[in-house]
DNA sequence: CATGAATGAGTATTCATTCAT
DNA sequence: AATGAATGAATACTCATTCAT
C-alpha cells in the first residue's frame, strides 16, 4: 500500500526520462546526445537520471525495448485489418515496405537508431517486429500452404526481415540514386514472394 | 629517375600506416582507435601519419578502399575457378556466403568496419565486391537467359547483395542462437536464387 | 532565496578563474597560458573551467572586463581627489600619466594585456578609461572654456588617450633607453595640454 | 676570389627566402605562416631555410630590418620633394598621415607586422623611420624657429611619431567607426603641430 | 530522493626543428 | 650545401559519472 505511489511515481520517472532520451536522440542524433541533454529535456537533474538508469546505454536500450514494444503493437493492429482472402502476399509486402521507408523516412527517432544499429542494441527494436511478423504470418501460410515446414519458415522470415530493413535502411541512408525507389520497392516485395513462396514440387 | 626510390618509400609508408590502422582497429575496434595508438603500432610518429593522411577519416577510408580492392581480386580469383557449366547458380552461392561468413568471423577487421557501417564510408568496401559479382554473374547470365533485362539485374543484385551481407552480418554480430547457421546459409542462397531468376512466362 | 547560495558560490567561482587567469597570465604571460593552468592555479578541475567558461576566449574577454570596470573605479577615485581649481590640466596629465607608467611597470598583467593588445579585446579594458576620462574632464572643459565643442573633443579624446597609452607602452615594453622617463612623461603631458587646447580665436 | 660567388649566392638566398616570408606573411598572415610555407613559396627546401637562419624569429627580424631600411629611403626620397619654404607643417603631416593610413591599408605585410607590434620586434620598422624622419625635419625647425631646443625636439618626435601611428594603427585595425577618419587624420596632425610648436614666450 | 557542481581522463592535430642521406 | 622525411611536445575542449549537500 505504500509502495504504490513510489512505484507510479518510479514508473513515471523512467517514462519520462525515456521521453526526454527518444526527443534528445531524435534532435541532436545519438553522438550529439548527452546525459546532461536528456536531464534537461526531463526536466529533472543529472543526478536523477542516474537514480533510475546505472548508465547512459541502459537508457538507450530501455528505450529500444519500448520502441519494439510499441512498433510490435502497431504491427499487429495493422495486421488485423488486413484480409487474407482478398490480399495477395505482394500487395501486403510492398505496401509494408512503402510504408516501412516511409516511417525511417519521417521519424528521425528510428532513422538515427537503425543508422546506428551495431552501436545499440537494435535487437530490442527488431525482434518484437520480426515476432509479430511471424505470428501474423503464420495463419496465411497455414491457409495458403497447408503443409509448410514451420521451422523453415521461421529462417526465411530472419531472412526476409532482415533482408528487407537492411537494403532499405542503406538505400535510405546512402542516398544510392543510381536506383529509383519504386523500383527497390518493388525488387524487395518480389524477394520477399519468391523467397516464401514454398517450394513447388 | 631521381623520384622513383621517394615515390617507393612513400608507398612503402603508406603501406605501412594502413597496415597499423587495421591492426589497431582490429585488435582496439574502430572507437578504441586513436591517432596515436595507430603511429605507435606503425613504429612512426604522430607527425609522420600526418604527413601521409590529412586526418583520421583519410586513414579510414584509405584503409577501406584497399579492403574493397584485396577483396575484389580475392572474390574475382574464386570466380575464375568456377565452372559454370556443371555448378549451378545455388552451389555459387551457397560456397560464397559460407566463404563471407567465415572471413568476417575469422577477420575481425572486416568485422569491424561492417559493423560501423553507417560510420565509415563502408561503400568503398561493398563497392568493388559488387562490381565484381556483376561481373562475374554476366556470363553465367547471358549463357542461361540470353535475354535476362539487364537494368533489372542491377537493382536486383543490390538486393541481393545487400540482403546477404547485412543479414550475414547481423547474424554474425548478434549471434542470434535460435537460427542454425547452416539453415541460415542455405536460406540465403536459396533468396539469391529465387530473387534472380528471370520470370518465367 | 533558495538560489541566492547558489549564485553566490557562482560568482565566487567565476571570480576564483579569473584570478587565477590573471595570475597564470601575469605569470606565463598570454601565450604561455594555457586552460590546464589556470584551472592548477584555481585548484580546480579544467571541467569547472569550461562549466563557467565556453572557451579561453571568453575568459580573458571578462578578465578584460573587469580590469577596466577597476581600472575606472581606480581613476574615479583619483580624479575626485584633484582640484580642479588649483591644479591646471598639464599637473593633471603629468600625475595621470606617471601613474600609469607606473601602474602598467609594476602590474605584469596589464603589461602583458595592453602588450597583446591586437590579440584580444582590449577596447574591454581601455573603453571603461576613456569613459571615465572623459567624464572627469568634462568638468574642467566647462568651467574653463564654457563652450567647448564637444563632438571635437571626442575625437581629441581618442588621439590624446591612445597616444599616451600606446607611447607610453611601447616606451616601457622596448625600454628605448635614450629618452629619459621624465622627459617623456612631460612630453606627453604637454601634447595632452596642447592637443586639448581650445583654438584661440 | 673563391668566396665572392658563394657570398653572392648566400646574398641572393636570404633576399630570396625574405621576400618569401614577406609573401607568406602578407598572404597567410603571421600566426597563418610556417617555416614549411616559408620554404615552399621561396622554392627551396625547409634544410635550407636553416642554413641560411636560426630559427623562424630571425627571419621575422630580418625581414622588418629589410622593410625598415626600404621604408626609411622612400621617406627620405619623399621628403625630398616637400618644399619647407611653401609647405607649412600642417599641410606636410596631414599628407603624411593620409599616405600612411593608406599605406598600412594598402601593404597586407606592413598591416599584419604591425598589429602584432608586440611580438615582432617592430622597432626594426620604425626606428629608421623615425630617424629619417628626425633628419627630415631638423632643417625645418633650423630654419623656421632657430633656437628649437634639439634635445626636446628628440623626445617630441618620439611622441608625436609613436602617438600618431599606434593612434592610427589602432583605428584602422579596430575600425571604431565612431569617429570620421577625415576627422582623425585631421586631428592627428593637428596634435602633432601644436606639440611641435615651440614654446612662445 | 533530488540536486547540479565538480571531476579528469581522453584525443585529434600542428609546426618548429633536426639530421641522415 | 641541399634535401625533406621524421620528429614529438604541446593544447583546447568534451562528457559520463560521482557525491556532498
Amino acid at each position: 500500500m505504500r509502495k504504490a505511489p513510489k512505484q507510479k511515481r518510479s514508473r513515471e520517472m523512467v517514462s519520462r526520462l525515456l521521453d526526454a532520451t527518444a526527443a534528445t536522440i531524435a534532435r541532436r542524433g545519438l553522438d550529439g546526445t548527452t546525459t546532461n541533454h536528456i536531464a534537461d529535456q526531463a526536466g529533472v537533474s543529472i543526478g536523477s537520471v542516474y537514480q533510475y538508469f546505472p548508465d547512459k546505454e541502459a537508457l538507450v536500450e530501455s528505450l529500444l525495448t519500448r520502441m519494439g514494444e510499441q512498433a510490435g503493437r502497431r504491427f499487429r493492429q495493422q495486421a488485423k485489418k488486413v484480409d487474407i482472402d482478398t490480399m495477395n502476399l505482394q500487395q501486403v509486402a510492398l505496401s509494408a515496405i512503402q510504408f516501412g521507408i516511409y516511417s525511417i523516412r519521417r521519424d528521425p527517432l528510428t532513422y538515427e537508431m537503425i543508422r546506428n544499429w551495431s552501436r545499440v542494441p537494435i535487437h530490442k527494436l527488431l525482434d518484437p517486429l520480426e515476432q509479430a511478423f511471424l505470428v501474423a504470418a503464420q495463419p496465411y501460410f497455414l491457409k495458403h500452404y497447408s503443409n509448410y515446414p514451420v521451422h523453415n519458415l521461421e529462417t526465411k522470415l530472419y531472412v526476409v526481415i532482415n533482408s528487407t530493413i537492411f537494403t532499405a535502411i542503406r538505400y535510405v541512408i546512402q542516398d544510392d540514386s543510381m536506383i529509383e525507389e519504386k523500383e527497390l520497392v518493388a525488387t524487395l516485395s518480389d524477394m520477399i514472394v519468391r523467397t516464401l513462396e514454398p517450394v513447388v514440387h
